[in-house]
DNA sequence: GATCATTATGACGAACCGTCAAAAATGACG
DNA sequence: CGTCATTTTTGACGGTTCGTCATAATGATC
C-alpha cells in the first residue's frame, strides 16, 4: 500500500500545503518547474531528491518546534511524511546527520539575516549592532533551531554526520568567521577602530562572537530563570556588546553615541517585518 | 534473583570499588559511617537512599564520559549499578530527572571551584580573573558535563524533571548569580570599579558571565573547528574577559597590569593539582 | 513470629533506531 | 511497445531504551 493514500486521513492542512509544493512519490505539478532547475546543472533524479530533503527539512523543523530537540525522531518524520522509512534513511543517514542537515538550514538563515543587517546605513560600529540584533532575532524567532545549532557540535552527533554535509558545515562555519572577521577589517580600514598591542583581528572577532552566542544562549535558555528575568530582554545583547566594543575602543564610544536608538532604527528599517511576525506569534 | 551475586562476573574493578564504598543492596562496611551521619538528622533509610543517590549520580558521570550526552541511559545506569530497574526509577523519575541531578552535581562543582578561586591574593579584578580561570578549567576537566548544564535548562527536560530537584537547580543559580554580583560589588566598595551610567551590576554581571560562558562553550564544542584552532586555547578566555572589563572601566586595566601573570598565578597557586591531572589525563 | 508498610524486582508494552531482502518504478534498448 | 537491468522504495524485523506495574522481598512493630 502506497503511503499515499492516507493523506486526505492522516494529514492537517498545513502538512498537505507544504508537501503539494513538491509533491509525494510521483506529485502533480512539479513538471512545470523542472525545466528552469535543469539550467543550474542538475538531472531530474538529482533535482527531484533535493526538492525532497528541502521538504524533508521543512517538515523535521515543524517537528523540532513541536516536540523539542529529544522529541524529534526520524519515525515522527516518517509519519508525518509520505515516503516510508528506507527513503527516509535514504536522505539522512542517522538522526543525527538530519540534526544537522536542520542546523545547516539554520546557519544558512543566520547568514542572510547577516548579510540584510550590512545593508543598515551607518558607521561601521553600527553595522556591527546590527548584525548582533539580526543574530539576537533569530534566537527569538527560532530557539529550538538556534540552541540545536550547539548541540550538532557534539561529537556524538558530529561522528554519525554524513561527510558530504559535515564539509557543508564547516564551509559554512568557514563563510560566518569571515564575515565576522571582515567587519573587523572594515572598522580598521575606515579608522574607527585600532588593533589593540597584542591583540588580532581573529581574536577580536572571536571575541565578539562569544559574548553574542553567550549572550544569546543564556537568554534563550535561562529564560525562566531570575537571573536574566531580572533584565531587560530587548536589550540584554546591546548593553552587553556596548561594553565589549567600548572595551575595544571601538569608535564612536557608547558614552559618545546613542547605540539605543540605533537598535531600534535597526529593527524598524531592516527587521519591521520579522518583528512583527514574532508579535503576533506571541498574541496567539 | 539478586543482582548481587553477579557482581563478580559482571563488574569490572573500577565499578566494584566505587560501589563497595556504599555498598549493594545491604552493604557491608556502611555501618561504620552511619553513626556520624545520623548526626545531621536524617534517619537510617533516607541516609541509604542519599548514598544511594550518590554512588548512582557518580556512575551516571562515567557513563556520561564514556559515551557522551545521547548515549547516557537509564538502562546502561542500571546494567552498571547492581540494582533493578525499579530502584532507579525510584531514584530518578526520568532520563530527564536524572540529567538534571547530574547538573546539580556539575555546578555544585563549579560552585566549589569559584570559592577556591576567591581565595587568590590579589586586587578585586584578579580575583574576577580567577574565579574566569576556575570556569574554564572546569569546562576543560568536565567537558561533557559543562555543556550538558546547558541542555538541562532546555523546556523538555524540565519539564521531566521533579519539582524537588528543580528547586535545588534554581537555588543553586540563585547563589552562583549572587557570588558573582558580590565580586562587582566588591570592586566598587574598594574603588576600582565606578558604576556606568545606566547600568546595573545585575547587568554588568550578567555580561560577565554570558562572556565567560560563550568563550569556555565554543571553546569546548567547536573544538575541532577552525574559528576556534586559530587561537591560543589557553588565553582565550582571559584575552576576551579582559577586553570586557577593560570596557567596564574596572582598574587596573589590561593595559597597566600584567594580567597574563595574574593567570598563571592562578593556575600555579590554586588549580596545579586539578592542571596536573588534565595534563596527565591528555598524555594517555 | 504474625502483621502490615515500605522498597525492590524484572516482565511488559510502546517508541524509536537502523538494516535489509523483496517489491516497485525507471529508463535504456531492441 | 516489451524486455530487462538498474535504481529507488517499501515495510518487516531485531535490538535498545523508556517508563509502568503487579508481585516478591524486606523491615519495622507489636
Amino acid at each position: 500500500m502506497s503511503k499515499k493514500h492516507e493523506l486526505s486521513q492522516h494529514m492537517n492542512m498545513e502538512q498537505a500545503a507544504a508537501s503539494s509544493a513538491y509533491g509525494c512519490p510521483h506529485g502533480g505539478l512539479k513538471g512545470l518547474l523542472d525545466k528552469s532547475l535543469e539550467k543550474i546543472g542538475l538531472s531530474k533524479s538529482e533535482q527531484k531528491k533535493a526538492d525532497r530533503e528541502e521538504e524533508l527539512v521543512e517538515l523535521a523543523v515543524t517537528i523540532l518546534n513541536q516536540d523539542g530537540f529529544a522529541g524529534m525522531s526520524l519515525e515522527k518524520l516518517t509519519a508525518k511524511s509520505c515516503y516510508s522509512k528506507g527513503t527516509i534513511y535514504n536522505h539522512f543517514s542517522s538522526k543525527e546527520d538530519c540534526l544537522s542537515a536542520l542546523c545547516i538550514r539554520a546557519v544558512s538563515s543566520i547568514m542572510v539575516f547577516f548579510k540584510r543587517a550590512l545593508e543598515f546605513n551607518g558607521n561601521s560600529r553600527e553595522k556591527a549592532v546590527a548584525v548582533h540584533y539580526a543574530y539576537q532575532l533569530y534566537a527569538r524567532m527560532q530557539p529550538t533551531l538556534f540552541m540545536a545549532v550547539l548541540s550538532s557540535k557534539a561529537p556524538g552527533v558530529r561522528e554519525k554526520t554524513s561527510s558530504e554535509r559535515m564539509q557543508l558545515m564547516d564551509a559554512l562555519e568557514f563563510e560566518i568567521n569571515t564575515f565576522s572577521d571582515q567587519m573587523f577589517r572594515d572598522a580598521i580600514e575606515d579608522g574607527s577602530l585600532v588593533l589593540p598591542a597584542h591583540l588580532s583581528i581573529e581574536t577580536l572577532s572571536f571575541a565578539n562572537w562569544a559574548m553574542s552566542f553567550g549572550t544569546n544562549a543564556l537568554a534563550t535558555s535561562a529564560a525562566e530563570a531570575k537571573a536574566v528575568n531580572r533584565l531587560d530582554p530587548n536589550t540584554l545583547l546591546l548593553q552587553n556588546i556596548s561594553i565589549l566594543l567600548d572595551g575595544m575602543n571601538w569608535l564612536p564610544l557608547s558614552k559618545d553615541w546613542d547605540y539605543k536608538k540605533t537598535w531600534q532604527r535597526v529593527e524598524k528599517e531592516i527587521f519591521a517585518d520579522d518583528v512583527q511576525l514574532i508579535e503576533r506569534r506571541l498574541k496567539e
